[in-house]
Order: structure tokens, then sequence, then C-alpha cells
DNA sequence: GCCAACGTTGGC
DNA sequence: GCCAACGTTGGC
């Protein structure tokens, strides 16, 4: 099983809105940078864990967990001419991108703030934290999921 | 709103 | 394949 850490904006939809949401279930769709594609195509699986970031914002930070509950599918909104996400380039012969579901876990009392990571040594390795970092879905590791838990609460 | 950092595009 | 121009991200 592994970690990630997935960045949204929550003004647009935050961990509350997962928590609305039917089966507090949600697609990741949106997301299109191929590095972040690559994770979410190869490497996400059923089961892995998410934290869930909120950037943009009044409180910048990890505000809590998800799950996947569902691994790389095609996302759909690509294909749609309304969508924001549509993209003209793509096929539904050679799909460019793809997303994940994810069902919510727990929220954090408080939002884990990005300046408390940032201050933290034992995170100094993190990919959040590295200067010019702007991957919207990355890879977190197990002792760096570990210390955040324990940060969080 | 500013701006540094980065990814993508497209002309050559 | 290079690289300048452009658009986007995201913290502050």
């Amino acid at each position: 099983m592994r970690y990630w850490l997935f960045k949204t904006e929550p003004d647009a939809f935050g961990i509350n809105d997962l928590i609305s949401r039917p089966e507090q279930t949600e697609h990741w769709d949106g997301v299109r940078n191929y590095q972040a594609r690559n994770f979410l195509r190869d490497q996400i699986a059923l089961g892995d864990q998410v934290f869930i970031y909120h950037s943009s914002c009044d409180e910048v930070g990890i505000a809590g967990v998800a799950e996947v509950v569902k691994a790389g599918y095609v996302d759909h909104t690509q294909f749609d001419p309304e969508s924001k996400y549509y993209d003209p380039k793509s096929s539904q012969d050679k799909p460019r991108w793809y997303m994940v579901d994810v069902k919510f876990v727990r929220k954090f009392n408080r939002v884990l703030s990005l300046q408390s990571i940032k201050a933290n040594p034992a995170l100094a390795d993190m990919q959040l934290v590295q200067k010019g970092n702007r991957l919207s879905v990355m890879p977190v590791e197990a002792d760096e999921w570990g210390i955040l838990l324990k940060m969080a609460g």
C-alpha cells in the first residue's frame, strides 16, 4: 500500500465537499499534468491512502485523509466541450487523462498547516516542500506519512 | 495582486 | 531538437 498527496482548492472542491458527496466518494478529475497523470494511471492502487491538501486558500495545508476506492481510469471530462477540463487534442481511442475515485476517511481537527510541515526538519525531503513544486498529485513516503499523522494528532 | 517557478507550445 | 513566449500554479 502506498501513500499520496492530492492538492485541491477548497473554494472549488475541499474536504467538506468530499464528505457531502454520496458515499463520501468522488472522482478526482481535472488533473492535466503528465507526471501527475502517470501516477494516476499507473501507480495509484485500490486501498492507497491519500492526504487531501488545500491550496490557494486561507488555511493552506493538509485537511484530512481519503482512500482510493477505484484505481486509474479515463477522465471523461477531457471529451466534454462544456467542461473546463476539455482537451480537444485528446481522443476516445487514445485518451490522455486519467483519474481515480477517492472516499473520505477522516478530517483533521485542524488543518495541518504548510507552515508547520515546513518547520519540521524530519519532513525537509518531502516533495511538497521542495522549491517550485507544482505537482497536484505526488507520492508521500511511509515515514513521512507517519510523522504527518502524528502531527495532526 | 504579485511574482517566481515551472510546464507546454510552436516556430524555426 | 532548441528555445522564447506564454499560461498556470500557488505561496505570500
